[in-house]
DNA sequence: GATGAATGAGCGTTCATTCAT
DNA sequence: GATGAATGAACGCTCATTCAT
């Protein structure tokens, strides 16, 4: 069998996908070019098309494997509770942020979009990965977690936007933070989620008493 | 005065700053290409040259526009408590946003560090819009509005990334959103803002009772 | 009568034509661009265009004051015997060179060359001048002054192009000559200059002896 | 070896430069662009970029060959006297001219001089060929073979300026010189350069007698 | 008569993608 | 199967020239 090639040339290519990935967390969709992650993977231009028909379908089948993981990660954490869930995924992306292994932040919402139109197994694992957060979310609204007056998707939407506050596109100027700050800022954040989503609390009332 | 000419200019100046911010928004800051805009704005590309030295001085001055008019609405909230004007603020940049008024989100991390450090005087009004940010909350903490423990950059930050909840790269394939709806969520976000940045409430406790 | 207006006109355009010249000396024909010029002379494009039909003509007009200068320069020698002449123009060539208040050597020989083909009056000036330097060396050379065997035009020639020998293109790196250099320098192609194109000297002979 | 191919793209690359330096001389820097250049080669712009970084690099690279080319003349003169090979230098040139094929007439000083300043390989050869000259210049000297009054600069510039003689910028409105004229202008000017450099002559006397 | 404002045409350069070996 | 070499299509920008006031 021609078994030991094929493996050879998966690994190939997921370390091809790797390397995109790290280029496109490190410059955006908009300066990831071919030439220069043929070079970083040590492949030729024409074999990386051989592995991926096109740029898009290459970032398409990095974001998928962004997905695997997290659904991965999602997994392992079944038998907790779906707020607690919840709050642990946020923490790994949030993590995986700061230590700059994050791409969603740097995708341009129009490229994704049509990468999305065009790879619809991308859809696929984009759908599902924001349908096990819903369904997370609206079990955590279920056993009284979650506010059931927040609508679902803007909870699943909040996991993904607060990675935002680590690396904004305007902070840069800031002078970095140092490890222990952006600890803290992570912990801030899970606090700031946590409390935000939580059963209504009378706001007012419960600060001035 | 003769300033009729002078205003038309600056109507189509102004009117240009425009087109380029929808355009930022719809396709992103690689996607603005210069001859699409001048035809869009319905002049010739020298005279968009005319207006402005190049494409990146165009994108600053277009942000220096919404630093601008998000300095206008803090100013006029004076009045109120630093939380009200922070509440107020974000609601104000999620109504842009879900108008889809806003660039903010679309901006690349790295095309926007680049512009800002050729253009200074974009940094000035990024400062200062970051600074007045900063001092509410420092102002609302030293109140008791907003809890101490969480420092005043991330709430600053959270302010800007919490917008991205209404669109973000995984949104798109959504059904859209009514407008009914997305007033909701707008809401929602605005609670979950200000019930995740507020003074610490024993999280846990409070749920179970 | 309006000849007020008329010399102020005149004034204008020949205070342009000088600024051109300065600049065709500074930047080169490729480097000259109208915007610049205008603002320079401090008038604006459509009345430079008023001015002059078009670029070229401008170049055109300038180079034709230049050739008039030179056959006024002529003129003013006549007295002297021809190789005098040639030794003094080629002085004063050398001379406004070295001051950098020479075209010729900037000119590129297709811009002049099609330059000439479109402004005949220019071709006039142009041979005029060649013409009466080619006389001077004819009758240089039936005087004994200067050696017939050598064509006339390549003594008019060299008249010309020995003026680059103060500011080639290979010496820019050079350090700068001082003042005292280039007048020894100049002096220096001069006498070149006439022991070259003079009489036959038996030159090996002439040595040895 | 495969270096077939290999040998094939340094043959185009070659040509490249070839066909560069003949529509340098026939156009001048400012009017060599690209895409004629690639039609006239038979190649496709990009391809272009791939052989030379930028247009100023390709026209780095055709100086730095023709400062090759003369270096080589110069070596294969080694065992002339300096004076003979000098001469032998500069009948090369004329004849090369003659035949136009030498750029140097063309080069706009301002653009060799920014051409010269970023491109420090190009440097070295124009300082290397400029130094080769000088010495030979300077031997002359000691050896009584040229002027010693006449600085050793000056006849260097002198060798590439005499050049102009063939084609300055006021000949082309001249009859085309026949093959025969210019050979024997060629004879002029190199006897025009050696008698004009030759040690002191006293002029008027020598004339007279 | 003078000008602020506008433009057609072109140039240097880049990038995703494919051909030929 | 892997690659060196090639390319079509854009894009940012400039400049001589003209229109409209």
């Amino acid at each position: 069998m021609a078994g030991i090639r094929e493996r050879q040339l998966q690994k190939r290519k997921q370390e091809t996908l790797d390397v995109a990935l790290r280029l496109l967390m490190e410059h955006g969709y908009a300066n990831l070019n071919m030439d220069e992650l043929a070079e970083e993977v040590g492949i030729s231009k024409p074999t990386l098309y051989q592995y991926f028909n096109s740029k898009d379908e290459l970032v398409a089948q990095a974001m998928v494997r962004v997905f695997e993981k997290m659904e991965e990660h999602l997994s392992e954490l079944s038998e907790k509770s779906p707020l607690e869930q919840l709050e642990h995924f946020l923490r790994l992306m949030l993590k995986s942020r700061s230590e700059k292994r994050n791409i969603m932040a740097q995708m341009d919402v129009e490229v994704m979009h049509s990468i999305v139109q065009r790879y619809p197994y991308m859809t696929e694992h984009l759908l599902a990965t924001r349908l096990k957060l819903g369904q997370l979310v609206m079990k955590a609204q279920a056993q009284g977690e979650i506010n059931p007056a927040i609508p679902a998707w803007v909870v699943v939407n909040a996991v993904f936007s607060l990675q935002g506050i680590l690396h904004n596109p305007f902070m840069k100027t800031d002078p970095q933070r140092s490890d222990q700050e952006l600890a803290e800022a992570i912990e801030s954040i899970v606090h700031l989620f946590k409390q935000g989503v939580c059963n209504e609390i009378p706001l007012q009332t419960t600060i001035l008493n």
